[in-house]
DNA sequence: AAGAATTGTTACATGCTGTATCTTTATGCT
DNA sequence: AGCATAAAGATACAGCATGTAACAATTCTT
C-alpha cells in the first residue's frame, strides 16, 4: 500500500519540472529577444538550470518550441466547436471562432510572439495541422458530397485564412474588434464554402 | 566623351557582380540544405569569394535573401493583372492569379523552398507585403464603398489565403491541378467578397 | 599609367554547439 | 532510515560560425 502517492505508482518528478523550468523560461525570453536570438546557455540560464541539462531532455531547441506549442494546443482546444450547418449562413450569429480568438486576444502578448515572430516559422505547421484535424470533422460534415480531395483543400483553405488573419491581427496591435475580425473570418470562410454547397451535383 | 560606356557614366561593375554572384549561391545552397543551415562561410566558399566580402555587402544572412527576393517580386509582377468586377463573379471563368501560379509551377522547385522551408519565416513578410501593393488597388475599386479599415482587412485576408494555398499547394506536391487551385482559391475569395459587396448599404 | 575602389589574405576574440567524464544531489523503495 | 538509482551539476574540450581588423593584391575608371 502506497502512501506518498496521489495517484499511480509514482514516477519521479524532477524531469518534467524541468522540462517545465525550460519551457517557462523560453516563454519569458520570447517576451525579450527574438527567438532566432535565443541560445541555449540562455534558457538554461533563465532556467537556473546547466546547459547540459537541456540536453538531456531536449535535442533541439525547436524541439523545446514543439513541446510548448503542444501545451498551447491544449489550452486552446476547447475553445473549437463544432459548427452546426444551420448556423453556417445566418448573418449576425456569433462567429464559432470567436471565443478562442477571445480568449487569444486576452493573452496577445505570448501569441504575438508564436504567431508573428522568428518562431511562427517552426510554430505554424504545428498549429495549423492541430487546427486542421479539429476542423476537417466540421467540413465533412458539412459538405458530404464533395469530392475528399477537394475537402482536404478547402479545409486548408479555411484554416490558413484563420491563422494568417490572427497572425496579422495580433501584429497590428488591434487594428479591429475581435468581433469584427471573427465576423471577416467566418464570412471569408463560409461564404466561400457555401459557393461549394450550391454547386454540388 | 566616353567610349567604353554602354548609357550612364559607368559604374564599377565588381559590387554589382558579387552580389549576384552571393545571391546565385544562396539559390544554390537552398536547393540542398535548410536555410537555417546556411552559413555564411557556405555561401561565400559557394560564391568563390572571401568570406569579409559577403560582409562588406550584406550585414546579414536575411539581408541576402531579401534582395534575392526583391528580384523574385520583379520577376513575379508582369503576372499580376487588374480585375475587373465583371469577371470577378463568372463561373468557370479564368482566375486572374492563374498565370501566376502556372509560372511558379513552372519553377516549383525554387518557391517550395521559398514558400515552405524555413526561409518562409523571412521571406512571407515580405511577400505578403508585395501581394498587398498589387492587390489594394483592385479591391478598392471592387469594393468602395466599404470602409477602408475593412478594406484592408479584407485585402490581407485575401492575400494571406492566396499565399497560403500556393504553399500549400507547392508542399504536398501537386495535390491537384494548377488550375483547381487557382479556381478555388478565387472562389474562396471572391465569393467571400461578394458576400461584403451585398452587404453594403 | 596612376589613382581609387574592390577584393583577398591572414589573424584574432568571442560565443554557441554538442559531447564526454566525473561528482553531487535528489528521489523512490524496502 | 538507508540504499540503489536516476537526475542534475561541474568542468573541460574540439569544432565551427560570427564579426572585425590590418594589410596586400587585384581590378576598374579616367
Amino acid at each position: 500500500m502506497q502512501i506518498s502517492s496521489s495517484g499511480e505508482g509514482r514516477q519521479d518528478r524532477r524531469p518534467e519540472r524541468t522540462r517545465q523550468w525550460l519551457q517557462k523560461a523560453l516563454i519569458d525570453l520570447i517576451e525579450d529577444y527574438d527567438y532566432g536570438d535565443i541560445s541555449i546557455q540562455m534558457i538554461a540560464d533563465q532556467a537556473n538550470v546547466a546547459r547540459i541539462t537541456f540536453y538531456r531532455h531536449y535535442h533541439d531547441k525547436n524541439e523545446l518550441l514543439m513541446d510548448y506549442i503542444e501545451s498551447v494546443r491544449e489550452e486552446l482546444a476547447p475553445f473549437v466547436k463544432p459548427v452546426s450547418p444551420g448556423t453556417m449562413m445566418i448573418d449576425g450569429n456569433i462567429p464559432p471562432m470567436l471565443p478562442m480568438f477571445r480568449y487569444i486576444a486576452q493573452h496577445r502578448q505570448l501569441y504575438k510572439r508564436i504567431l508573428c515572430g522568428s518562431i511562427a516559422a517552426v510554430a505554424r505547421r504545428y498549429i495549423l495541422e492541430s487546427m486542421i484535424i479539429y476542423t476537417s470533422d466540421n467540413v465533412r460534415r458539412l459538405l458530404p458530397h464533395v469530392d475528399e480531395d477537394k475537402r482536404r483543400m478547402i479545409t486548408y483553405c479555411i484554416n490558413t485564412t484563420t491563422l494568417g488573419m490572427l497572425a496579422w491581427w495580433l501584429e497590428n496591435d488591434e487594428p479591429c474588434t475581435v468581433e469584427e475580425l471573427a465576423a471577416t473570418v467566418f464570412q471569408h470562410n463560409t461564404i466561400g464554402m457555401a459557393g461549394f454547397i450550391s454547386s454540388q451535383t
